[in-house]
DNA sequence: CCAGGACACAACCATCGGTTGTGCCGATAT
DNA sequence: ATATCGGCACAACCGATGGTTGTGTCCTGG
């Protein structure tokens, strides 16, 4: 692919394989392999050179696009200077559309988006310098956040209710959390100890529901499958949770509504870590826009509801842009050694 | 890459080994080249697989765009059932643009753009089956299009004014044809007898203007240039090109009114090709969204002027959409064969 | 403690992809 | 008309690459 783009750009093969620094035989049997594998010619041979077939006018803007993936896909990995790297808790989870946000707000940043086993395991890589910033709700009770890794309140997320097409409550646009009382709610795979445990746990004592956290994860597409199917069970889902699901199997979103529960998403980073491109996703979780003031009320005028434990920490009163150290990029921190970013 | 996606999806070296039809070994030592050369290590060998690393999980996602971006490009060219190929006029100018427009419109689609030398070219091509369609003004006095060739017009175009920031006309908003009447016009590199000549003579003609069509081709940058500098030239260029010149160089683009010339650009395409992509694109250049009624006027309201030739030999009457023959996608016609496009 | 599953290492070998040397072809100059 | 030259293709050759088989190591589960 590279000998076909530089051909195209220089107009003999001679030149690219100057350009290449291989002989003019060695161009001549690339070209060769590659019009033999595809079965069409890319090449018009004149007495001055070469120019495009219309085959090879087609490829070629294919061929650069391929280049260019390699070149991103080095990106993402070369030690010392790699694209933005974030943990998010789930692919189909609000952190990861509010990335995509960001990845069409600034489509110049290299951002790859991973996920971590959980919290420790993502405060470790943030720590070690293998990531950049992770979404996790790290303000729970018990958690204690080094003093080196900073987060801020990044956005808050609206909880539903998700219910299969025979729920009794299938019909209605907007329940109270109160209203949920005696029903069954069920969320498998919720493991005890995380935060998520501690939010519906809270959610759950608040407004005296019966929140089902136990039982083995088998995934998202059962857990819909037994929604779709059965009268009985419901579930919470965030606001801008992707669901994918074969044509939804008549799943409802139902709203909740005074107060309307949301989720602290928050986003931790290392205090030192001077990648560029993480002040622009600070920059673009601004304070106002995404954030709703604890207790207060959504956008649409609403009453919200976050954990108790939310309030005191209020976590983005030390945000503090100060980056004192000096980061390689990849491997660890190195608060010593002088050195660039790129 | 293919076998760093198939490891990633798999689960185990095993696994993707016997999808690619290759040893464990063998997928052993792939992966371990990739990783060679990466610096740095893709998965986590555990007991019973293997599991991404924080790397490989930021490299899989461009993995894959690379192998889509392969297989694009060799779709592109693949025989017998390649993506839709239309010849443009040139990359910058407004074919292409209507072109981006459909793409954005129409992302299922593959598009492949290219550019032939001349209209004959063009039309050898449609009826040889090489490329699906073409926009190319062929309704020029003295030019006849073959039975098995179809023309629709395709969209019109306002013609504007392009001077530098000295030109005496640089501050005005718009002008009227007329008034242009003892400026020089200078339009080096077209090509007497082509479908540009026959327009600019036209409307040279018609207003009593006189453009300067001689002089060779030096490119755009040099014209531009020329422009930018020199009080004295002038230019016409169509509404949607595209003029890539650092900072515009101070160039004007002056609106030309009373009336508006509008450069009428058609859509050429063989009357059995049954690629269904061309479909697509022929209801894209939807009769009423693109065309302005000959002599009529524009959106805005403003009169236009198209060539005199142009209203006789209206060619969207002959749009027959019957389709006879059969065709191989990519080959020569052949009206006779049986046989199905993808 | 042993058996089994999963990946890595070693030895071996065919093929691939590079080099040098040469031939052919069309355009241009003499 | 013919010589020359620029540019690409073909042939022969050879080291590097990338596959195979065989074996080793490590962890897990019975």
């Amino acid at each position: 692919m590279r000998t076909f783009v530089a051909i195209a750009d220089a107009g003999r093969f001679q030149d690219a394989a100057t350009e290449l620094s291989v002989t003019q035989q060695a161009v001549s049997k690339r070209v060769a392999a590659l019009e033999k594998g595809l079965g069409v010619r890319l090449f018009a041979r004149t007495p001055r050179g070469a120019r495009l077939t219309l085959d090879g006018q087609a490829f070629l803007p294919h061929a650069r696009d391929l280049l260019r993936a390699e070149e991103r896909a080095v990106a993402a990995v070369r030690p010392g200077r790699r694209a933005l790297r974030v943990d998010v808790i789930g692919r189909r989870l609000a952190p990861a559309a509010v990335l995509g946000d960001f990845r069409r707000a600034h489509p110049e940043v290299e951002l790859d988006v991973v996920t971590l086993f959980d919290a420790d395991a993502a405060i470790d890589a943030i720590r070690s310098g293998t990531i950049d910033a992770s979404f996790r709700a790290v303000t729970m009770p018990g958690s204690r956040l080094p003093d080196d890794v900073t987060a801020v309140r990044a956005f808050d997320e609206p909880i539903q209710l998700l219910t299969g097409p025979a729920h009794e409550l299938a019909e209605v646009r907007t329940v109270a959390p109160a209203e949920l009382a005696g029903h069954r709610i069920w969320m498998p795979g919720i493991v005890s100890g995380t935060e998520w445990a501690a939010f519906y746990g809270d959610l759950a004592a608040a407004f005296g529901l019966t929140i089902e956290i136990t039982g083995p994860d088998f995934g998202t597409e059962p857990l819909l499958d037994t929604l779709a199917a059965a009268p009985s069970p419901a579930t919470f889902v965030g606001e801008r949770t992707h669901l994918v699901w074969p044509a939804e199997h008549g799943l409802r979103r139902i709203a909740v509504r005074d107060p309307t529960p949301v989720y602290p998403h928050s986003l931790l980073w290392h205090r030192d870590n001077p990648h560029p491109a993480l002040g622009a996703l600070r920059d673009h979780l601004g304070p106002a826009r995404n954030r709703l003031s604890p207790g207060g009320t959504t956008r649409s005028g609403a009453r919200t509801w976050t954990p108790a434990w939310v309030h005191p920490a209020r976590p983005e009163e030390h945000d503090e842009r100060g980056r004192h150290g000096r980061y390689d990029g990849h491997g660890r921190y190195d608060l010593h050694r002088r050195g660039g970013h790129r």
